[in-house]
DNA sequence: CTGAAAGCGCTAACAA
DNA sequence: TTGTTAGCGCTTTCAG
């Protein structure tokens, strides 16, 4: 059960641990003769040898672990950017420990200091609130981070982002394009980055585009949840200003939409058109499809993960955020509105 | 940066490291004197020790942490069972070490060698081939391991699933009562527990309820895709045996089934029912809303979390394979057959 | 009840 | 190029 270990390995090749440790070693390999690595790696190999990750990482200080904090595993939103984190990482010989705050910044500063108890030599951020005494926590104790799908007021740490600015103006633009002049938008909560940012640039592009930028067309909500989205378009219909489409913070909040419109008879996308963010899977069989801004996750994750293995290598590189591109999916959620006002 | 060490704890408690120890390990602070551990507490508080796991596995050999393998994150079967899992292991201070295996073999035996490496104290396999050299070698090994949705055929290891023959029974049942009386059946692919489990249960609630048995009603298929699902209804439609619902092996297949009945215009429920199982996320949003079977995924992950806990602390309960109760969830894409023969 | 000592398996100076 | 030595931080015998 507790397989040989380097002494059995050194016995067997008749050397010292000491060599047997270089030979085995790629960094250290070259600092001893050929013949010699030949004979420890040949006994290394009949004898099944695999090395103690346990007992070197407490020599080295490192444990070729990263922690992953993301706020619910369950959010289709996380599972391919982890999954771009994990494949990046594991060609490495990194692991991920991944664990779910729930957004909730007790358990999250909790589940941080167990992930640092674990020694892992970096994290990754995937939770989305724009304060995060976290990150500044990790620079005190000059442990790299790197954030996903979120940005820090105090730029602190390098961070990898869909360009949710870019996707909402793609979004205005195509509903302008289909003839909209009046658009409404849900915003989701503005404690997080996301909501921040996408509303700014829904205001941005409505003006440079010259649309209709009453302020009663737009509402802030409190979660990102499809409750939350029914509320919103309830309280935009109820208001009475007149809009032909509705652009929602994200995917569920567009489904809210979807179930505010049903419970009031009113026809998406005939009467009124509806777009989300994200595209969440399966977006395509919904009824009608939603048009959607897709996020390259898996890349997000990807890329974030390179951008840690440099930092934990201290190959700080040139770029401190990057933005990937996203893509207007447009759908049968969008169409032209039913007459085009003057 | 490299936090205080027990020594320093020691130190300032006026004791020996060993004691220090003793006092701070909840098993054995009964074999020290309270005054004393209370000092070396109060010393370690204001130190903010925290223990190294590392140095603590190297000498006890427990990791404190588990190996969990499976297809892929990204399918949303998954996450709920892996948060499942996570939360019930995450309360015994145990972390999760996950691994997509891609279902490819050679890869998921490599992951297992390299989760071996990092010596987990017990692995969950959540991976579907009947198939699995892993698990006898696991066995072989002397460690831990609990199956997720999955059996194997020799029975060497504990595991949890989701009641599927029931599931499927309920499916049947549910049809036959709406006057359904010719049942198509489209079966995962045979290789995995749950292609044969929930195929074998179809047959049988047929045979009992005395539906229409005819073999030509049935289509196995290669892989539990959408692509799939809609050619085996493709392959269904051409074989010109009458049939008025159709069972899916899994949601999946079922959203191929509305692929095909879309593309030949064939209603779905007035022609022809549909009915899928696991019941994903969003099934709800669909039109027509999918009729679907509910597996309790985060109880399933939870429960095998559970029994891992047992094994590894060599309680082997009673139980070796939990079956957790399934649940039909009736939507919109089933109803009665246009005209009830008799 | 506490101290002393040994050692888990490995790596990294330092010598030779 | 290789051997020697000294731990990394902790637990756990064994004495006392």
């Amino acid at each position: 059960m507790p397989g040989p270990t380097l002494k059995d390995v050194a016995q067997r090749a008749g050397v010292h641990p000491g060599t047997a440790s270089r030979a085995l070693n790629p960094e250290t390999r070259s600092r001893v003769n050929a013949a010699t690595v030949r004979r420890v790696e040949s006994a290394a190999r009949t004898l099944g040898y695999v090395g103690n990750p346990i007992a070197r990482s407490l020599r080295t200080a490192r444990t070729l672990t990263v922690g992953m904090l993301i706020p619910d595993l369950t959010n289709p939103l996380f599972p391919p950017i982890v999954r771009g984190v994990e494949d990046v990482l594991a060609a490495r010989d990194y692991t991920v420990l991944l664990a779910n705050t729930d957004s909730s910044p007790e358990r999250e500063s909790q589940l941080y200091d167990a992930l640092r108890s674990r020694r892992v030599d970096g994290f990754i951020f995937g939770t989305a609130l724009t304060q995060h005494p976290l990150t500044t926590r990790a620079a005190r104790e000059g442990i790299p981070v790197v954030l996903v799908n979120r940005l820090t007021d105090d730029m602190v740490a390098p961070a990898v982002m869909g360009d949710d600015a870019s996707g909402v103006a793609q979004v205005v633009h195509h509903l302008a394009d289909l003839g909209h002049t009046a658009l409404a938008y849900i915003a989701g909560p503005q404690s997080t980055s996301s909501g921040v940012i996408r509303l700014r640039a829904f205001r941005q592009t409505v003006a440079d585009r010259g649309l209709v930028a009453d302020p009663s067309l737009v509402v802030v909500t409190q979660a990102w949840t499809e409750d939350e989205g029914a509320d919103a378009l309830r309280a935009l219909l109820d208001r009475g200003t007149r809009f032909t489409a509705v652009i929602a913070g994200n995917d569920m909040l567009a489904l809210g939409c979807y179930d505010a419109l049903r419970e009031r008879g009113i026809a998406c996308p005939k009467r009124i058109s509806v777009a989300g963010f994200n595209d969440m899977p399966f977006l395509d069989k919904l009824s009608p499809p939603l048009t959607s801004v897709h996020v390259p996750t898996y890349e997000i994750g990807a890329e974030a993960a390179r951008l840690l293995l440099d930092q934990i290598a201290e190959r700080p590189g040139p770029v401190r955020v990057v933005t990937l591109p996203t893509r207007l999916v447009p759908r049968g959620s969008t169409a032209a509105p039913e007459s085009t006002p003057h």
